[in-house]
DNA sequence: TAGATTGTTAATCGATTAACAATC
DNA sequence: TAGATTGTTAATCGATTAACAATC
């Protein structure tokens, strides 16, 4: 197949079969099939298989798909067969689970640079990384050519740290401020906030 | 319209819109369209009208919809027009950074109850709520009639904790641990796992 | 009234699923 | 070989968008 444009929902779901992978082989399987994964992550065997079919023939009839190698390729295709390293602003109680989450270990990313705007936090160290002001941001992420960044600012700041990101050259943001961010077609976006899930699932309650 | 089911993405979409309106209410603003909403949010002006309609006629041609009580009936039809109560499981940097994160005030939710299963951290503080054990889930969380979730611990642990959470009545998770969980059908589940959303963007780097 | 924006339908678009031949 | 599961196409399904009459 050649490299038509891949649709975005299905690269979003790439994410989920690398994460479905990785516990499929720490459980010790070498193997599985678009049936199990489907299974696992509620998601039907034929989307998987069409999805995996974009970008090329991972699996054997009769067999299934090779755990690591299809977890190798994934994670070739999705770019963090590298470690990328990602720039923070804010430290407050957001910022602090950010820099001592384990999850990021092993998929690709690793908090770099930690930016706050209160002085009574600047210097002071979370995790071996000193606290920088953020009139550093953009000497720093441009002189340490970081392309990823988090928001963990109150909202009402987050625009303008975001703005001054841009300004450094962020080309992915991950905001975690619960309110929407006007950005450059460019640069990508993405959102948590947790009370949009939760408010989700409130309807059917 | 009678009340049909409502396809569940349309469903995702309206904390979204809550969230808009909020910020435009702010921003000082009484009044607003689906224009001006779908340019904020990156979603077409039609599709932000057809989505509404599906709940009933909440604005006026000519002039758009009345940001308070849009706001006001979006409360209602997602339920959020009162304060759920909300056990958390994992006391450790993710669930601090929860007990403290102000996001949740006027948005629907509160903490309620926080367990963990260390000795060191049982009978401990956070934001005056005392610890308990997670021995505790299944008789607190019946008594206290809490419906909603958060699951804050290690990967290892999520499954485990799930099972005891559902047991004791719980029919709506928020998980944190970045593994996928498996609860039955009656139980809601969604997912906050940060490197999904940095994967999806690594993508296009 | 003229201008604006909703409510609403029809057309389009794209994603998902069903089905099965190929093949391990 | 028989059984299993992928690769792949065609059919279905559902969501999004375009367009405009209704009406404020």
């Amino acid at each position: 197949m050649p490299a038509t444009t891949i649709p975005d929902i299905v690269i979003g779901r790439l994410p989920l079969y690398l994460r479905a992978l990785t516990q499929f082989e720490i459980s010790g399987n070498k193997v599985t099939s678009s049936h199990e994964m489907g299974e696992y992550l509620g998601i039907s065997s034929a989307q998987i298989r069409k999805d995996l079919l974009h970008f090329g023939e991972f699996g054997k009839q009769g067999t299934g798909y090779n755990i690591r190698y299809l977890k190798k390729q994934l994670e070739i295709i999705l770019r963090v067969n590298q470690e990328w390293d990602v720039a923070l602003v804010g430290a407050g109680g957001v910022g602090n689970a950010i820099v001592n989450y384990a999850g990021f270990r092993g998929r690709g990313f690793r908090i770099a640079v930690v930016f706050d705007n209160d002085p009574a936090k600047i210097g002071q160290k979370i995790n071996e990384l000193i606290i920088l002001s953020t009139d550093q941001i953009k000497i720093k992420v441009s002189k340490m050519k970081i392309r990823i960044a988090m928001v963990a600012v109150p909202s009402d700041e987050a625009q303008t740290v975001t703005n001054t990101l841009v300004e450094a050259g962020i080309e992915s943001i991950l905001n975690y401020a619960p309110t929407s961010l006007t950005v450059p077609s460019k640069v990508r976006i993405q959102h948590i906030d947790p009370v949009v899930g939760l408010q989700h699932m409130t309807y059917y309650l």
